[in-house]
DNA sequence: TGTACATCAGTGAACGCGCGTTCACTGATGTAC
DNA sequence: TGTACATCAGTGAACGCGCGTTCACTGATGTAC
């Protein structure tokens, strides 16, 4: 992790540097000027020296995706800490969904958009790390009772709305903030809370 | 509409074979493979000829995305048709919203996509009836206070449970129909419905 | 502490790909007289 | 009913683009002795 600062020929952590440079990329530019070569411009490197850390575009690409799923699950764990019961977490949780999705739109629709099945360990194992915070919470605040069907709910909710406001097609008439106010506000309700 | 039968160096109706031709290639081969030139192909002209009748890419492409819309909406309109009240309309409406999602996942895709900002004026106006269709559904269900917002609820539930259902990245413990019975269940509860 | 040498991690040129778009052209069609 | 001619809607070749990937190469690094 030591970073070195003189140049050297050889780059020390071009692996992690280019998943960084991938981030950066997706921020500023956008899911669709993510591509193996700018990220290698992006780090400084010729574009054929990712190949000696990746496979392949997808294989960098997956790993990129990861480190959104990690930063993801650390920022709900954040939004979600200081509620004072599971069904005040659960809905400062689907604030802090949105949020995320609304912050970082692109790295969400590399995440969790539909064009391309990607795969490393890493995400892998991000995926389900994600997928384990929303199962889990939703058990504490509504039983345990059709877990899994009650998460799909939770997630359809927030997931839905998070596209929908991210893709900038939403007709004039609707007020986000009063919007996302409702959504979040049904969700309680919509899974059938227990005390 | 008359179909010419014999060949002719003229086409007749070239600007509406390629929409036909796009809807094909989107449904067949998903929508990377939309391009201009793939569209002309499956037309049966010249990469060329395309640009007598849209301006460039982005134009076929909205209207492609507009007889999405069109079929969209009428398919929403048959699922709601039989339905005894307007909860049970709003309930079936869920239901056929997330089947045409499933069923034609590419056009789907197209429609609601984060990828580009499509605009024509034909898909200005098949989007706006397609919301017309589901505010007004949802006013009479739920009457006509926050209309907007409780739009915006329904919408995010179905179009959220449509996006994870397509994107094939569900985790394996969770049961689709079981789910999406749960999602459409839930919306009535979720925005307050009003006898 | 040196030195020989294998291995690692870069470079830069090249390949082939499909794309959107432009262009000069030509065959087909429709209209004025 | 014929004919001249303008316009429309195609063709096919070409352009430039950025992409992912491959390749022979070379400089840097680490290790055995």
């Amino acid at each position: 992790m030591a970073k070195k600062t003189a140049k050297t020929y050889h780059h020390g952590d071009l692996r992690e540097a280019l998943i960084r440079a991938g981030r950066t990329i997706l921020e500023k530019e956008g899911v669709g000027a993510l591509t193996l070569r700018a990220c290698a411009r992006k780090a400084g490197v010729s574009h054929a020296a990712p190949q000696h850390h990746f496979a392949g575009i997808n294989d960098l690409l997956a790993d990129i995706a990861a480190t959104g799923f990690e930063d993801f699950v650390r920022s709900l764990d954040k939004a979600a800490a200081h509620a004072p019961s599971p069904v005040e977490r659960l809905k400062a949780m689907g604030h802090g969904y949105v949020a995320f999705a609304r912050e970082r739109p692109a790295v969400y629709q590399l995440m969790f958009g539909v064009a391309a099945p990607l795969a490393s360990e890493r995400l892998q194992a991000a995926k389900m790390a994600a997928w384990k915070q929303l199962a889990n919470l939703v058990s504490e605040a509504a039983g345990p009772d059709d877990k899994e069907a009650k998460a799909m709910q939770v997630w359809s909710a927030v997931h839905g709305f998070s596209m929908l406001a991210i893709s900038q097609r939403l007709p004039p008439m609707v007020n986000i903030p009063q919007a996302l106010k409702r959504v979040v506000d049904g969700l309680v309700p919509a899974i059938g809370s227990q005390p």
